[in-house]
DNA sequence: TTATGAAATGAAAACGGTTACATATTACTA
DNA sequence: TAGTAATATGTAACCGTTTTCATTTCATAA
């Protein structure tokens, strides 16, 4: 493989020489510039950006740890980090951790030990251990999505709570009062949040909150099928159930389908999230849209604001959602 | 940050008996070998990994090419790479492509500039171009999933022709004869392969190919959808359609539903890939279930051989697949 | 023409490790 | 105890760049 010195002696210049005029085209006469360029044609040079990387101490690598990448939700937020970073000069590597402590040290390790400038933590349950952490004690981090907001490193988040808030409005508001919800991880920050804004919109409502009707879950289509199974079983059933996100709304509609109850009229159904999938779905689903592309975008550009050293304190972002109404919730029957 | 000569000071050694310790214990005596943990402890050194690749020319890491990190059948097989790699030594870069051919080129490019060892792609629709080869002309590279196969690249690959004849006799088998196909890019290889097999189920079975029962089609639910509303609308209605993924599928069975038509009663309808979702719409849906993860694990293990040199000539590796019957197909009606 | 400053270029020192080779230490053997 | 082999450690070169600093070249003005 050509290396600079191959190039230099090609055209007959010095390293600093071609260094430069790869680097800053501006600061070489223009006779030696084509030199230089036509030398790196001639002999096919290619510069080797791991030594490029180490010398100049900057990667230009951004770690992204995604707890799965099947989840159509993140799929769309790694997007949108990937068009930012592109515009930004960077490169996102990407993780995909199945919940699993090992790999997400490992690729957290790669911050610390130079192989990239910063991470992003799309969820951000287990804290991560010193071992990754800076001379200062914080490593150039950005928790988006799931986030507990501890206020050490700036967060891009949903207002999750005026979100299920709405959504459970919404359910009330087509004269729903006994309404079943279907719950993510109890570790997650998200399950929490929702969990609060759901309350909200009961106690605002003078609905008394009944905890039997909250049902478990970890966001997985077989979770919401289960608690669906469940759910057609009562003797007194709820009329709406509210599911933490799409996967399980879905999960939740096919038991629902099996038991034979008709959707909308004997439950209404609603998710999270607004996966592809939800509107091809029968009925098509209510949910919550959130604007993952922009997740990703605000995620990136926040963190490499921090590596540039122009954030002073942790900012925190929220993002908009939108209740989109569809076709599985409807007017409460019983 | 503690360099390794802060540690040698620290140890009172020299660097390179800090690097012994490190890389191979068994070459330092236990005294010295304590002394250097010890003050490798004290100074908190993590080596920059960013100087060890570059120095040693490996990197350790490899590229993986997705289309779409978004398709539940690739978030299957990343996992599986991921766990081989794991157990290889090799870290994992994802690169989420969205068939944007830039994209692709950028993070092909880390093995050219020496940032990563060997390159999967997921899918081999465009041929990368000889920017990113290297002196040999070829790069270390396996092609998986969806592949042209021109011999000069390992592949690891479903017999997808053998598939589509599988499951078109299914349809066959249960008495249609008028069987629609929802097909992929014509460009992709995958579509050319499964077409070719329902084509030969249909020679097989004596029932001539009729070229308006094919409909095009992109893997999306979207298009999916499009064609089923096009089906439901023919005046001499096919009584089954094969769609070449289950995305696909899923869409077409929200448009039949839409027009009133009972599957698999009116239509028969089966896809391809057994994502998780295939199991839970209504009805479950008949498909090809391929081992994915099991896809992922070998494409590794055959570039982690083909950069150690222990492959000679491009192997060419056929993964099983298995015939999902489920509630989307039943007997032909008219 | 010559002095002067600006612009272009080159020489060489980093960056942080690994490793070949030389040297020092230790352990055996005769 | 001396001689030798094996083991442990140190010295310094090297990987491919970037970048500082010194030097050369060039253009301009006196």
């Amino acid at each position: 493989m050509a290396n600079i010195r191959d190039v230099a002696d090609n055209a007959g210049v010095s390293v600093a020489t071609v260094s430069r005029t790869l680097q800053q085209p501006e600061r070489v006469s223009p006779k030696t510039r084509n030199k230089v360029m036509a030398a790196v044609q001639a002999v096919g040079y290619k510069p080797n950006l791991m030594a490029v990387k180490f010398r100049s101490g900057k990667t230009h690598n951004l770690v992204v740890l995604v707890p799965t990448v099947a989840n159509v939700f993140f799929a769309r937020v790694i997007s949108g980090m990937q068009e930012a970073a592109a515009e930004l000069g960077y490169s996102i590597l990407l993780a995909n951790t199945l919940g699993n402590s090992d790999i997400e040290s490992h690729y957290a390790k790669m911050v610390s030990t130079s192989q990239a400038d910063g991470l992003i933590q799309l969820r951000a349950n287990n804290p991560l251990d010193v071992s990754m952490m800076n001379d200062h004690g914080l490593l150039p981090m950005v928790n988006a999505c799931e986030v507990i907001d501890d206020g050490q490193y700036p967060v891009v988040s949903l207002d999750n709570r005026a979100a299920a808030r709405a959504m459970t409005e919404h359910l009330i508001g087509k004269g729903h009062s006994r309404i079943a919800m279907v719950k993510g991880p109890d570790s997650s920050p998200l399950t929490q949040e929702r969990l609060a804004g759901y309350r909200d919109a009961l106690a605002n409502a003078n609905i008394a909150f009944d905890e039997k009707l909250l049902f478990p879950g970890d966001f997985t289509l077989q979770a919401g099928y289960n608690a669906g199974v469940h759910i057609a079983a009562l003797r007194n059933r709820p009329t709406a159930v509210f599911c933490e996100n799409d996967e399980t709304a879905i999960g939740a509609m096919q038991a629902f389908k099996q038991a034979n109850l008709n959707i909308p009229k004997d439950i209404s159904v609603a998710g999270f999230d607004d996966i592809a999938f939800s509107a091809f779905v029968d009925p098509p689903l209510t949910t919550i849209a959130q604007p993952a592309e922009e997740f990703g975008r605000t995620a990136v550009t926040l963190l490499v604001d921090l590596l540039n050293g122009k954030i002073r304190k942790a900012p925190k972002v929220i993002m908009p959602f939108e209740l989109i109404v569809r076709e599985s919730t409807g007017e409460a029957s019983s």
